[in-house]
RNA sequence: GGAGCCAUAGCUCAAUCGGUUAGAGCGCUGCCCUGUCACGGCAGAGGUUGCGGGUUCGAGCCCCGUUGGCUCCGCCA
């Protein structure tokens, strides 16, 4: 007999009553009726009462095993007595009566509950991963995640895709998020940096003749995390076509999640236009109606203009300004704490305030700003908001348009949740496009690329050429589903005149793009084909179809929000020995990092 | 870099307006219990209320600072 298992603890029935088995597993839970002892034996396939009997002569040394600790039983597999069965559990109508048993893995004094699995710190959770992962809960979101990556594997083999791996040792990006470095040894001051994505080689394989290149890819960046951003790394549903229009791309995606979403959510609701598309909502669409370009589309409130109601009003807050409106019924009852909250998250959110008016009997206005409303405008208003009596309208105004809008996108948002305005059930998918090629920086003035440097301008040379920079669209899109940005992707630049014209506008001169970009530009110049593609984010993907509202719910080991790993304890120090193999000296050593790398050779020894 | 919220037993939480010995459930230890499945019952151990300072006759509670966590802003071509 095998030394663990015959069978898994989620696979005995009825029909292997009488047999003699070998189990392996976790306590998961014990129940001790004094004469006879219950335990439930836990595996990642299931669970499975074992009874110990009154006359064991283990009995009392068994029933004294804590919880979680790793034993193997031998038994006779039983039909469990009338009126004992258990419904809830797949093997609950059999039952193995054991005779034998050993220890395989003791277990100390738990630091959480694996059973009942009730709130833990999450800072308890992610020191001791391996016991967090044990739970239901987020075994199951693992398993998941790992069977959507199967399942995006086999859709996108079938859509002619083929996977490939690009390098994590690169070199740095000059635009972007910060890189993480790599010290190179052999070349002393030289450093790797590890891809913010694999940009440049999944279009340097559309130009070495390749036509459909995907890969789960890893990819690094060295930001402040989010709910929905791990800091440093995350994956990408990364690919690449050659010879595409944008509205091929789209075809690919469309083809691609309803399906993917249908199999891992097959009870929620998948609303879809015409010939299975997803809406398509231009930039600046998305900002004016949501005040956003990652629009919720479940909450149905929409943002209005209302500059030209204010161009010369005597309200000093609103004349002359970007004004935007956002209608929201079933609010006005809120006691005055409540509009007080929002006044708090407005000045949170760098707003002055979040001005209102209640729409009263007769078409009269009530609110603190109420009396600035003439009763034309109020008209006007109630026109363009479709507001009735009973509801509310917020104002957002400020002189930067996209500051006015962003406010009531926030907004939007809030009241989405706090008035329980969101679709239940449901994935709302759209594209966003036509985003600008350009933007002015706030700070400097200066036009600079508003997205990914390697984008096609719509209009191509004609538009670079003739065009004020600033309203020059790019063929660049993003799909949001549920208000979350699951990728952005773009028809590619792939004529070396237009980069070369575009980076200059950026106020990049050739030497750069030769320079920063050598392998590409010159690829370029050999015959490269027109290509386009996307990159959706896979641990966005699996959150939403796990319904989570945390990455960290969908991944395995995850750093928490200050980008350490509690399990792993990294970042850490490194000794004095390797610090000179990659030629570098810290800067401003910390007193506790100094103690740390004197500590370290203790541990590159245990390794070794 | 900035803001908000949180921090009480191993874990989840409570503790009235600042007032007696900081409580309960889970877990742990011991005992009882022959059909449970979140088993039940009895008893017990377990606390520098994150840390430091202050106000006060008296601080878990109020004030200041600090550390850590989460969420958000900045950032994320």
């Amino acid at each position: 007999m095998h030394p663990y298992r015959s069978h898994t603890c989620g696979e005995l029935r009825q029909s292997h009553a009488g047999q003699t088995v070998r189990l392996s597993g976790w306590i998961h839970n014990r129940r001790d009726l004094g004469g006879v002892l219950f335990l439930d034996l836990r595996d990642h396939y299931g669970i499975t009462q074992i009874v110990v009997p009154p006359n064991a002569p283990f009995q009392d040394a068994i029933s004294r095993l804590g919880k979680e600790t790793v034993i193997r039983i031998d038994g006779a597999v039983r039909i469990r007595p009338d009126g004992t069965a258990n419904a809830n559990l797949p093997t609950g109508d059999v039952e193995v009566v054991v005779a034998e048993y050993e220890v395989l893995g003791t277990c100390q004094a738990l630091p959480m509950n694996i059973f009942p699995e009730d709130h833990t710190p999450e800072e308890t959770r992610l020191t001791y991963r391996f016991l967090d992962l044990r739970r239901s809960a987020l075994h199951h979101n693992i398993l998941q995640r790992s069977r959507v990556i199967a399942s995006i594997r086999r859709r996108m083999t079938d859509l002619g895709f083929n996977e490939f791996q690009t390098p994590i040792l690169t070199a740095s990006s000059p635009e972007g998020a910060r890189d993480f470095l790599v010290p190179s040894r052999l070349h002393p001051g030289k450093f790797y940096a590890l891809p913010q994505a694999p940009q440049q080689f999944k279009q340097l394989l559309m130009m070495s003749g390749f036509d459909r290149y995907f890969q789960i890819a890893p990819c690094f960046r060295d930001e402040d995390a989010r709910a929905d951003r791990s800091p440093g790394e995350f994956y990408q549903l990364d690919m690449e076509m050659s010879f595409v229009t944008q509205d091929d791309v789209f075809a690919v995606c469309e083809a691609l999640f309803p399906p993917l979403f249908a199999e891992f959510q097959p009870t929620w609701k998948l609303p879809l236009e015409d010939g299975g598309k997803f809406p398509r909502i231009t930039y600046a669409d998305a900002m004016l109606k949501y005040g956003v370009d990652k629009p919720d589309l479940r909450i149905p409130l929409e943002i209005k203009d209302a500059t030209d109601l204010f161009a010369g009003s005597e309200f000093k807050a609103f004349a002359n300004k970007t004004v935007r409106v956002l209608k929201v019924t079933g609010c006005a009852d809120k006691p005055r704490s409540w509009f007080d909250g929002l006044q708090d998250l407005a000045k949170k959110l760098g707003a002055q305030g979040l001005a209102y008016v209640i729409v009263e009997e007769g078409g009269t206005l009530k609110g603190p700003i109420a009396k600035f409303v003439t009763p034309a405008v109020t008209a006007e208003l109630q026109a363009r908001t479709g507001a009735v009596v009973g509801d509310t309208i917020f104002f957002s105004a400020h002189t930067d348009a996209s500051i006015a809008a962003g406010l009531l996108g926030h907004m939007r948002n809030h009241f989405g949740r706090e008035l329980n305005l969101i679709e239940p059930n449901t994935f709302r998918f759209c594209w966003i496009v036509d985003f600008p090629m350009f933007e002015k920086d706030p700070e400097t003035g200066a036009v600079a690329f508003s997205h990914n440097p390697f984008s096609m301008p719509q209009g191509g040379m004609e538009a670079l050429l003739t065009q004020d920079p600033l309203t020059i669209k790019a063929f660049q899109y993003d799909i949001v589903c549920n208000g979350i940005e699951l990728s952005s992707g773009a028809i590619r630049n792939h004529v070396p005149d237009i980069m070369y014209k575009a980076f200059e506008i950026a106020g990049y001169g050739p030497e750069v793009v030769n320079d920063r970009f050598k392998g590409m530009i010159n690829a370029m110049k050999f015959g490269a084909p027109p290509h386009g593609g996307i990159a959706p984010g896979v641990d966005r993907i699996v959150m939403l179809l796990a319904d989570e509202p945390n990455l960290r719910e969908v991944i395995a080991f995850p750093m928490n929000q200050n980008a350490q790993d509690l399990l792993m304890n990294a970042p850490s120090p490194v000794s004095d020995k390797q610090l000179r193999d990659v030629h570098l000296s810290l800067r401003k050593p910390p007193g506790q990092a100094a103690a740390g790398a004197a500590a370290a050779p203790a541990s590159g020894a245990a390794k070794a």
